[in-house]
DNA sequence: CGGGGCAAGT
DNA sequence: ACTTGCC
């Protein structure tokens, strides 16, 4: 049974969750001021392009915004100093470590963007509420409102508490990584976000239920709602719905008419400040791309040079993430006088999984295999554009837009915990068939998708759509195995593991021999038909054919006994905050590793 | 009217 | 498979 308070109420009106919405200040500026410290007290501007897209605060007194043209910019602050920001590859790092160092509390983290995060500590406070005597809580930074009369189910001691553990968040953020950042702390995601900027920089603030529907009519604009973007607000607007008290003012019905039945809801809810999204760990992207911007291409040779460029680069963003892609998209935005801004249009296609290979555990791809990408990517291209005609380009776009390895929701949570070197030890010791065999059924992707590959570029093995009864630790272990890295990955990984390491592995090896463990058996499994949970979602048989079909309880007890219990918790309750304690989402802490170190060398 | 990037909805 | 929306 489920008593956490992970499953709420449609209308949000228990207050049962806390929220806590993390905003890294100017997040690209401090990255570069915590690198280059003399940048710290002069004016300074992010650039791309020809936009500065952000900016200290130094440079903001000046009148430095966010998004200006650079030209506008040294207008108003001829001395603001300008780094070009294009490369995000140090942001993503910084970023990464921020959202580690969030999980240290071990509740659900859900990135957004570059620097903000979401964090669920209901549980976390359950916690702390049973080894507490609850008299009052004291309060950590501002509030929106002082309340008139404690809520009577509690929230308010509750989010004091969140506010005290937000201010702990902030603490590590900055002690140890350098960035200042603001947090916004409510009963649910859309309050917390929204009141997460009233005192910046560099503080916080919390909000209690009670004035949530007031505090929503002090946006005026319902542009400023997230998740009502421009298209949104535009056929809002067509509606002469244009503030957010309009909004809260129109019946449900009339949002009917113009809006799906879910979004009609959705919209009344959000104008009165009730968001009952939950807070989705997060975990590897769904998807790898690269873009590049300019005043335009006509060319067909130029196109490619562009794309050839992108590709080069990407090929290291997917070797450092480590999964196997299998589609690929490319992107372009024509020059258009009607449109005035980002109008893209894609094509995206199955690439075959045999384009990349492993050699000595990494990932690689042969000049072969390069040129084969490329010509998927003209391939694409020519669907996008009309060759016999004119064209004028202003961006392309290269993106791996699947991966191997199925990585959703919380799933990714075994990822992170998965990406740990003594449980891939354990991992790869249990899949001493694996050394043999050499050929791995790949195809588990997506469920949905594998039946509409693009085989001209190769062969993609079908994989046996038929159910198999798998025990349910042997299931998760396989999933966690194709999450962490490809098989073949680990093979090889395995012979670069350290002695100690290796003693664990053979010790381990021969415990599994005598114990009932047949090689490669699917004897006694337990029925797992049912598929209730999360499991449903994760892995097929193809995947299955290359994990251990016999994991069990001697390798499950060789891994660290708190992560046992995490495990252990996960299983039972896999939306429970449970689970992410060892965690090295991507190369957070290593930047300049390779997959090598970092899938193999165990942190210190 | 501009960057680069990812997830979700349809 | 594509588009929309967010940071």
């Amino acid at each position: 049974m489920d008593t956490s308070i992970s499953v709420y109420n449609e209308n949000d009106s228990e207050h049962s969750r806390c929220i806590i919405h993390m905003d890294v200040d100017c997040f690209y500026a401090q990255v570069e001021m915590l690198r280059k410290p003399m940048l710290r007290n002069v004016p300074l501007g992010i650039q791309q392009k020809n936009i500065v897209v952000t900016s200290n605060y130094e440079a903001r007194k000046y009148g430095v915004q966010k998004c200006m043209l650079v030209s506008d910019a040294l207008k108003v602050c001829p001395n603001l100093t300008l780094v070009n920001g294009e490369d995000l590859h140090d942001y993503r790092t910084a970023s990464s470590k921020i959202f580690t160092a969030l999980l240290g509390w071990k509740c659900p983290v859900e990135k957004l963007g570059m620097d903000e995060n979401f964090i669920d500590v209901t549980n976390l406070i359950q916690e702390k509420l049973k080894t507490m005597n609850e008299t009052s809580v004291t309060l950590t930074g501002h509030i929106y409102n002082e309340p008139s009369i404690e809520c009577p189910c509690g929230c308010h001691n509750r989010l004091r508490i969140a506010s005290q553990i937000a201010s702990e968040m902030r603490k590590k953020v900055y002690d140890e990584l350098g960035f200042t950042t603001c947090t916004g702390i409510a009963h649910n995601k859309l309050l917390a976000k929204l009141i997460c900027p009233l005192h910046k920089p560099n503080d916080q603030t919390t909000i209690f239920p009670e004035h949530a529907t007031s505090f929503m009519l002090s946006l005026t604009s319902v542009r400023s709602i997230p998740s009502i973007g421009t298209k949104t607000t535009e056929a809002l607007i067509s509606q002469k719905i244009i503030t957010v008290r309009d909004l809260q003012e129109t019946p449900l019905e009339e949002l009917k008419k113009h809006f799906s039945s879910d979004m009609a809801v959705r919209l009344k809810a959000l104008s009165l400040g009730e968001d009952s999204t939950p807070v989705k760990q997060s975990g590897k992207p769904l998807s790898i791309g690269l873009e590049d911007s300019f005043k335009t291409v006509s060319v067909k040779s130029e196109v490619e040079d562009k794309f050839s460029a992108l590709l080069q680069r990407l090929l290291v963003l997917v070797r450092e993430d480590g999964r196997i892609p299998v589609s690929l998209r490319v992107t372009l935005r024509k020059k258009d006088a009607k449109r005035l801004s980002s109008h893209r249009e894609s094509r995206q296609s199955q690439i075959s999984p045999s384009i990349f290979s492993l050699t000595n555990g990494v990932l690689t791809v042969t000049d072969a295999g390069q040129q084969k990408l490329l010509a998927i990517a003209m391939r694409l291209f020519n669907k996008l554009i009309d060759l016999t005609k004119p064209f004028h380009l202003t961006l392309v776009g290269l993106a791996f837009t699947k991966f191997q390895e199925r990585m959703t929701g919380r799933s990714s949570i075994v990822n992170y915990l998965m990406n740990d070197i003594s449980v891939q030890s354990v991992l790869n010791l249990s899949n001493d068939c694996d050394t043999s065999a050499t050929s791995m059924d790949y195809s588990a992707v997506s469920p949905s998708s594998s039946t509409t590959t693009d085989h001209s570029d190769g062969e993609v093995e079908p994989s046996p759509k038929k159910p198999k009864k798998v025990n349910w630790i042997a299931k998760r272990r396989c999933l966690a195995k194709e999450e962490v890295a490809s098989p073949s990955k680990l093979k090889v990984g395995e012979l670069r593991l350290n002695s100690k390491e290796l003693e664990k592995v053979s010790e381990l090896r021969l415990n599994s021999r005598d114990r009932s463990l047949t090689p490669r058996a699917s004897p006694a499994r337990e029925n797992m038909s049912d598929a209730s949970d999360s499991m449903k979602d994760v892995v097929e048989d193809g995947a299955c054919n290359v994990c251990p079909s016999y994991v069990d309880k001697e390798v499950f007890s060789a891994l660290p006994d708190d992560m046992q219990q995490e495990l252990k918790a996960m299983w039972k309750n896999p939306s429970s905050s449970a689970g992410v304690t060892r965690s090295s989402p991507r190369n957070v802490n290593k930047p300049k590793s390779n997959s090598i170190r970092k899938y193999f060398v165990p942190h210190k």
